[in-house]
Order: C-alpha cells, then structure tokens, then sequence
DNA sequence: AGAGGTTACGGGCAGCGTAAGGATC
DNA sequence: GATCCTTACGCTGCCCGTAACCTCT
C-alpha cells in the first residue's frame, strides 16, 4: 500500500513550505534559487516518503493541499520556525547568511539606497542581495507572488502576511531647467497646462497625482510625458522638454548646482510615502533586518 | 573571527545529539551505522558553521559541552523531538523504518524469541534487527554505553535514562538425564552436590544463586560448570555430565520427550525476572515498540 | 600497547541542471 | 499558444569508507 521509502528530509521540507505559500513550483524555485525540475522531484520524493499526495496539482491550474498535506505543513512550519530560532541564537550578525531578493522604487535608488547596500554589507559581510528596481505597484505583485523578498515601495502593501514599516515621505516637486524662465513666483495650473509635464510612468502614483489635478478642468489636459527611468525624466527636464514632477530628493545635486530650479506651484502635491515590506513567516528573519536597516537608513536621510 | 562557514545541518545535529548522549565520536558512530572519521568530519562541520567548538575533547579522554554546545544540544533535542513526532503522525506501523539493535539473553533465544521476530517483521516490514546475544550482565553494559538500543536480559536495569517493562517470569529448575537415576523424591543439596552442577556463565544470576546455595555449609562445595552456551549446556545434562540448573521454559522440548527429568529439590531456586529494556529519548519510539511487542509475546507464552 | 580521535585519499551515488515531453487553460 | 509540471539523462560534487597517523592513558 503505502510504500513508505525513505525518512522525511527536513530539506525537501523547507521547499514544500514554500511550494504551499507561494502557491507554485515554479514560484518556490525562484525563492529558493533552483529549477522547477529540482522541485518536481524533492516534492514528489516527499510523497513516497509519507507514502501519500501532499499536493493537488489538479485544477484550475491551482495546488491544493490534501488533509495530510496539512498537516506536514504545520509539521513544516514548526521545524522551520525552530530552525530559524536555533539559526538567530548562533549566528550572530556577522554570520548571517543568505539571499536576500530586494526589490526597490527608483526614487529610493536615487537617494539613499546604495547607503543601504553599504551598511547591509558592513552588518552582514555575507549577506547577497539580488536587487531589482521598478515601480511600486509591479514591487507590490512580485512580493504578493513570492518574487522578492523585501521591497522599498510607495506603500503600506497592506496584504495579509506582509509586514510594512514606513520609511521616511519625499516630497514630489514641480521642477524645470532655468532655460524655461517660469520664474519664481507662484504658478497656478494654467500656466503649466501649457508645457509638457514630464513624470513618472503611467501606474505610477505620481502620474495619478498630476492626472487628478488637471480633470475635471475646462482647459484641455497638458501633455504628459510618461517615462519608467528616472534618469530619463530629469535628462529631459534639464533639457528643456518641459516641467518635471519629481521627489525633489532623488535630483538634490542638480537642484542645489541650479542645474534646475523649483517651481512654486499651487496646489502642492501630496508627497510619496514608502515602506519597506516584507513576507512574514518563518525564515523571514534576515528580510526583516534588511527591511529595519532601510528603515533605519530612511530616517537617516530625510527626503 | 568566527567563521560561519554554512548552515546547521539538521543531520549533523542528530549525530551531535548522540555524540554527547553516549559521550563518545566512536559509540555515536556505531549508534548510527556509520564510521567514526564520518562523525568527526560532521562535528568538525557543525563547529565550523557555528563558528565555535562545541565539544572539548581534551583531558581524561573525556567529553564535555562548552556552553554553546550545551545551547546546541538544546536545540537538538527539541528538533529531534520534532521530528520524531512529524515522523510518528506520518508513518503507520507499516511505514515505520530504521534499524534496532537489540540484545537478548540467551534463554529467551531459546523460548519465544523467533515469535518476537516473526511478529515484529510482520507489523513493521521495514524494521531491520541486528541481534546479540548475551549474558545479562554484558547485556547491560552493552544498553548503558550506547551499543544496543534495547535489551531482553534479566532486568531491570534501573539507571538513568533507561525504561523496563517486566517480561514474564522463567522458573529455574533442577534437571537432569534419565540415566542418573536421581529418582522422583526431593532432594536436598547434599545429593546434589555429589554429582557436578552444570549451568550458565560465571557472571550470571543462576550461576550466582546455585553458589550461594551452597555458600556457608560445612561441605565441600560443589563442581559447578559454568558455561555460556545454553545449547552445550543442555548437550551436557542429556549427556549425563551432572544435573542442569536450566529455565524450564528454554528446555520444554527435552521435558516433554523424556529426554530430561525435572527433579524434585528443596530448597526452591528464584525464578528468572526478565525485562524488556531501552534508552529513552528523541527517536526511541522504535525500540518502545519493540519493548512492547517483546511484552506482548511474553505475556503470550508464560515461563 | 591499546583505545579514541584526526588526517588523507579514492570511489560511489544522490541531486542538480539542461532539455524535451505532456497537460491544461 | 502559453504556462506549468513531469520525465529523461549526463554530470558534478559531496560525503562516506578505508587506511595510516597522532595522542593520551
């Protein structure tokens, strides 16, 4: 019947745990950084081992868990829960090791994030960090789906099983190059109606922001340009294209050379709030480090 | 400093655990039917991914915890006590495996020692045995440093650590072959101790009772031979050497078929008191249950 | 001298990754 | 057709066992 062959590795174990809370094969390989194929057979050796199906892989493309399926899973978070604790008691700061997926906002990159990489490698010297910049609202999907570990992002995430600390607000800022001569005294939204407005890509809470502001208006909407890299938006702003809505910490070298100048504009937009977020859970130890230090950093750098 | 080279190896944790259990890289090896370089490699391991020593293994060729192995052991037991009861919720009788050393007195190789067997193999299919048989005394010795895990001897071993579960009684008697023509009546020690007395190793209970019947009286002493082997033991007393001082139980056949007569002799010997005996503890669930089936059968088969 | 632990070295095998094969939406 | 899991296969690297060495009683 059931042809029990071996003892249960507590190895195969861990990547069960993740198979279940990521919801995929596919998903728990990224996390634990090896190939699909790899978990198809630790799985399915951890079924012979128990001698019955853990996983419905069955329907709508959606694993289910069996009953004794469940019950290895609490069995499994026990001992990974255990694990991490006996981990923490020994390895103390310099010997933590591990990957971490980080997965960062660009405007954080600009200001203090390489900070950050700098005192996680002086506190852990074998810390990895895979890092991965984009917006926060694909941030916010990839750590929901188990693709990151940690994420810098315009938040709260707000999900069940997600941790958020806020880090600190950077104020969002109309900008332009002095070549524009806008001047200094205050602008009303006509007047800026009139220049392409250059921001933030178009999922983007900036976009929105500036978006909201202009409907509802008589005047025809301005143009938006749209941009995912930060670094583009500011090199078209210095050129001359049009007005900039940027977190004025991300361009501070620029503001302060006068390379661009801030506009005073009414009404002002509310400024980006982040997070660090993270997946709660056993072994989650070393992402809510990463996510204290940013923390830790951010109100080191007021934005 | 401290290297913390890898991750504690769940593995390695369970030979560490019997390492100090059996206070010996040797014992735990045997414990765990692999070779003592092995274990030192793992400990040597385990040290290096704690990043401290564990064990001192200096002076008096004896082993003691530092205070980070004592906190390491903790963990280990808790893991192992875990992981036992994962194992346990999962394996049915059917599915329980592993390998149980098992030492047994040699009058119970001879009464219901291959039932025990039989019985054993049909409710864990997997269980694999490796018998010795003994005397009690080495038997004792044998459970105490960690080179069986249980033990059928007369008991109980009454230390530390260790269970006893009562096995069924076996009466001493005296016996002898047809041919001494020691009749049917009582008989007191001074018939008996003209003709040589033939029974077990010097070391054990019946020899020692057998003397310390004789001790103290104004008569020689009687020839007493000791012998560790129950089969020659019984070819001498139907050889017709002397009178056997045998459990009744081990010799039913030759009763049953003439072959030897129980004599009539006062004053009466003890009978044996037999246990079923095992080291307690993270992953003893195994040799439990073969204590418990040893009680089972015996309860079945009266001495 | 003998038991226990360490070091050195060769071989076997588990487990991984690559690549091709279903199944299901 | 795209995505996800499974199967097949060759290979690497870990870990074990054998053997020689060291140390302490």
């Amino acid at each position: 019947m059931s042809g029990s062959a071996s003892l249960i590795d507590p190895r195969s174990l861990e990547l069960f745990y993740w198979v279940v809370q990521l919801g995929g094969f596919r998903r728990a390989a990224e996390k634990l950084a090896t190939t699909q194929p790899a978990v198809s057979a630790r799985i399915a050796g951890l079924e012979a081992a128990v001698g019955v199906r853990l996983l419905e892989r069955g329907q709508r493309r959606k694993l289910s868990l069996t009953p004794q399926g469940m019950l290895l899973l609490g069995y499994a978070e026990r001992l990974l829960a255990l694990q991490a604790e006996m981990q923490a008691a020994f390895a103390g700061p310099a010997g933590v090791q591990g990957i971490v997926r980080l997965g960062v906002a660009e405007t954080i990159v600009h200001t203090w994030f390489s900070l950050l990489v700098r005192r996680l490698h002086e506190a852990y010297p074998l810390l990895q960090l895979d890092i991965v910049v984009d917006i926060s609202v694909n941030l916010r999907a990839a750590l929901l789906a188990g693709e990151i570990d940690v994420a810098l992002l315009l938040g709260p995430v707000a999900a069940p099983g997600v941790q958020d600390v806020p880090l600190s607000e950077h104020a969002l800022g109309w900008v332009a190059a002095p070549e524009l001569m806008l001047g200094t005294e205050p602008l009303g939204l006509d007047a800026l109606g009139r220049v392409p407005i250059v921001t933030y890509a178009r999922e983007t809470v900036p976009y929105q922001q500036v978006r909201a502001l202009f409907a509802g208006r008589a005047a025809p909407g301005p143009r938006i340009f749209a941009n995912s890299s930060l670094a583009s938006i500011v090199r078209m702003v210095l050129d001359g294209i049009g007005v900039g809505v940027i977190a004025t910490s991300a361009i501070r070298t620029e503001l302060e050379s006068g390379a661009l100048t801030l506009l005073v504009v009414t009404p002002l937009l509310a400024p980006l709030r982040f997070t660090a977020s993270w997946r709660d859970g056993p072994g989650s130890a070393l992402a809510a480090a990463v996510a204290r230090m940013a923390e830790a950093v951010a109100n080191d750098h007021p934005g």
